[in-house]
DNA sequence: TCTATTTAGTGGCATATGCCACTTCCGCGA
DNA sequence: TCGCGGAAGTGGCATATGCCACTAAATAGA
């Protein structure tokens, strides 16, 4: 077998986005931001003022890593929190003025990487594979349970 | 834009690659191994003695990040290392009996979770899509430097 | 042969992610 | 209205990954 060609799906994908997340992050590298900070970023500014858990299922991250992943971006004011009016327990989160300048920023240095890739994989093909890897995505792979009858 | 559906292929990647992570850390628990783990055991095993640099390579990782990696499996006494015979610069590594047997038993867990996944998909699917994140994440997408003529 | 350069890893620091235990709230049922 | 079970987050702990600075060892040159 070819070094690098396992046959694992989940080693593969992971190896891939190694590869192609150190790209990004470079592209990013100018503005401060990684790659997955860029993606939370956006995620939010999409969004409207979005709870942790929405944000946490629309990434399909744990809500728990969402919170340790969002405080370096709180720290550097990016994003702030605020309960909601509603529900105390509920927490929702939100880009400071800094924080939409930031992703604009990011946003172009972003466009410049996205382009990149398209033009060597062909906008075509990125597309198909964004649909492919949505798919795997929100695939239901819960393992049988033993006794799902009873 | 429906939620999740970015149309940044890093976001995108790295979504489904938490999503199916979850999956084969799931099924590989009763091993006490993650997903990385197995990948990593696995490419020492088919590899013959490889040297760090062999296997950072061939998953397209960091130098370093492997070490970190490889701690709690060395720890763990799956795995050990070993100086080279004529460059002592190099740290070659090898499966210990015990990491065999532990390699052993999670691929029985992984196949299972591997076989449900093309169960979903499709064995062609699969072999298709892993085929397209292997180009991906062999691309050379290095940003043209400003001054590659001179 | 002696030195400048390159190569292979290590250690420290920071972010990325998950799981589990625990706390706080909300809502429902007795 | 009291109290219990479920929902939403937090904090702690552990692994996953990267970058950078630094050390040691091999090598190309002068």
């Amino acid at each position: 077998m070819k070094p690098g060609f396992s046959r694992c799906n989940n080693a593969t994908l992971r190896r891939a986005a190694r590869s192609l997340g150190r790209f990004y992050d470079d592209a990013l590298a100018p503005a401060g931001l990684k790659g997955t900070q860029f993606g939370l970023l956006f995620q939010i500014h999409v969004g409207s003022e979005p709870t942790m858990g929405d944000i946490a299922e629309a990434l399909i991250m744990d809500l728990s890593a969402l919170g340790h992943t969002l405080k370096p971006l709180i720290r550097d004011g990016y994003v702030e929190t605020f309960a909601d009016k509603d529900d105390r327990r509920v927490k929702r989160v939100r880009l400071t003025p800094r924080g939409e300048v930031k992703l604009s920023e990011a946003i172009k240095l972003w466009s410049i990487a996205q382009q990149r890739f398209e033009d060597k994989v062909g906008a075509e093909q990125a597309a198909k594979l964004r649909a492919a890897l949505d798919a795997v995505a929100d695939l239901d792979l819960e393992m049988p349970t033993a006794a799902p009858s009873n």
